[in-house]
DNA sequence: CCCAAAAATTAAGGTATCTTAAGAAATTTG
DNA sequence: CAAATTTCTTAAGATACCTTAATTTTTGGG
């Protein structure tokens, strides 16, 4: 596990095996069942979580009931609910592991005092949160540029995994389509 | 203007004179003027640019050759685009000076220097950097949950600046409604 | 202050996607 | 392995929003 953390960071940022140590020791380790909660909705989110081996998906409900997913994560990827966890506001969204999970955590406070001891691991995040912006504004663009069927098509490609590991109906919450529109889709696709 | 800079930066971290004076000699100032371009398509984005005073704006032309626009920025905001400026790739978007804009700007090398003189510079950013997610998580929520009436009721009372400053259909544009359709919404909301 | 260009409006017809409701298929669980 | 639950599919009717095209209004440069 500590093999995968650090082959992670190192794709950033170079650290001596002290230093993948020291904050090693200060990551907190945990199993989730599969739907069980890692965060649930009006409690302020207190960990970022990085995921060892899993998936967990990001969602909320919406005025009329219905779940809306608004992320995926796998293996290799922090998950958190960003807007509460730097905030420190209640969360609107709930995290749930979709198959047992592994994962790695850190609360703020300890993230915070890992910043200012390692000025490298500042740098991780500063990359990390870049990259994720970037992928944020990426998934936005396909959203405004795309229709639902080729929304569907690009996910299919990007992560064919995803297709076998989560339901239908969940992807198409994830694409902002019904199920039954997505169902239809896919029947004139074949 | 090192005021404007000074004030801005101590918003999230502290620096002393001593930095901020140093730092802010690597910014080098510059004025476009209305309609100028900071950026255009297929060039890669050379810089992260600070508004002292003005508007700009991100876009790109659509596969029928209309105008998306995906950002908006003022007074005191960074802009650049990210994918283009981080990765140093050829920009699919255009920045785009909407009247006079008195900016200071840094290449990403000069940036990446200051990054490893000062610590909290990064830190700085890195908090940025995560505003500017949690901001775009947001616009993300209010486009997959709102109907494009509420969109620009909420964007009208959130930046009523904009709504004097900037086109209407510009702000259409930016909230993913065709102007015909807006144009529309208003008459029949007043 | 006038005229060209830019921006905003109006209206008619079209379409992508949703809603509702029901049944079929697949998966999980006792 | 049967029952219960979850997931997926089908189809008909509804609607938010778009497209096109023409007209009106506003803006800004000479």
């Amino acid at each position: 596990m500590k093999e995968q953390i650090k082959k992670y960071f190192g794709r950033y940022v170079e650290f001596s095996d002290t230093e993948i140590d020291k904050i090693y020791s200060e990551l907190k380790l945990r199993v989730f069942q599969k739907k069980e909660f890692l965060l649930e909705e009006n409690t302020v989110c207190k960990h970022n979580y990085f995921i060892i081996k899993g998936v967990v998906r990001s969602y909320y409900i919406d005025e009329r009931g219905n779940e809306k997913i608004t992320q995926f994560a796998i293996d290799n990827w922090w998950i958190t609910n960003m807007e509460s966890f730097i905030k420190e506001t209640p969360s609107t969204q709930y995290l749930q592991a979709l198959e047992e999970t592994t994962v790695l955590y850190l609360s703020k406070k300890t993230l915070e005092k890992l910043y200012s001891k390692y000025p490298k691991l500042e740098r991780l995040f500063r990359i990390i949160t870049e990259n994720m912006l970037i992928a944020n504004l990426r998934k936005s663009d396909i959203f405004l540029q795309m229709r639902s069927k080729e929304r569907y098509a690009n996910f299919a490609e990007a992560v064919p995994d995803f297709i076998q590991r989560v339901p239908q109906y969940m992807i198409a919450s994830y694409l902002e389509i019904t199920p039954e529109y997505l169902s239809e889709l896919r029947r004139n696709t074949k």
